[in-house]
DNA sequence: TACTAACTTGTCAAATATTGACAAAATAGT
DNA sequence: ACTATTTTGTCAATATTTGACAAGTTAGTA
């Protein structure tokens, strides 16, 4: 299983506009079960659905996108004791990158 | 195709105690290609093949382990504009998980 | 140039992982 | 207890990764 800050936001945002899964599941065209399983971390979302759940579930697209890449940051590095200077190494290649 | 410290690494480190990649593929189990790879990073070395690198090539596990995990979450991040703001979000989540 | 050693690239089948769908089970609300 | 909603389990289809081998390229040297 995968962390989980994507599927917790994007949970409390559809209850928030008081939404079913199987309402949201129908928009991005995939069933309910398989919301039900991105919402928990089981499966991951694509990108593209992204977009459309930022639509939906009236959120901003850029935060979402945040949390689905800190998820699975956050997998890599989560048992390892080295996570923290490998983020830095990330950190620095990444401002390096503009 | 993935960034590559990792590969850039292991290579010189190789290069400086004189190993040919037949060599150092034979004490990990692999064929010479598929180390040529594992430098080029195109391939991904497994986490267990650390370590005997690390003793082979006379460096520290600890800098390759971190060199490793970089090059991964790298790609992650590589096309993606939210790439700090994701990566600030994985900090705070392990400094926490102490 | 021709020769050899070292490395790289391309391709393939096998193993592994991910995906999407459905049925069935569990939970929550009335 | 009844119904709506969510969750879990399972499966086949698809995609990705893996390891090996053959063939190609590069670098150095006689």
């Amino acid at each position: 299983m995968r962390t989980n800050q994507f599927g917790t936001k994007i949970k409390s945002a559809r209850l928030k506009v008081g939404l079913l899964q199987q309402d949201v599941a129908s928009l991005l065209n995939i069933d309910g079960p398989m919301l039900s399983k991105i919402e928990k971390g089981e499966r991951l979302a694509k990108k593209e659905q992204i977009k459309k759940l930022a639509e939906i579930l009236n959120t901003d697209e850029n935060q979402l996108i945040t949390l689905w890449l800190a998820d699975q940051v956050f997998d890599v590095l989560k048992d390892e004791k080295m996570a923290d200077q490998a983020l830095k190494s990330v950190s620095r290649k990444i401002k390096k990158r503009k």
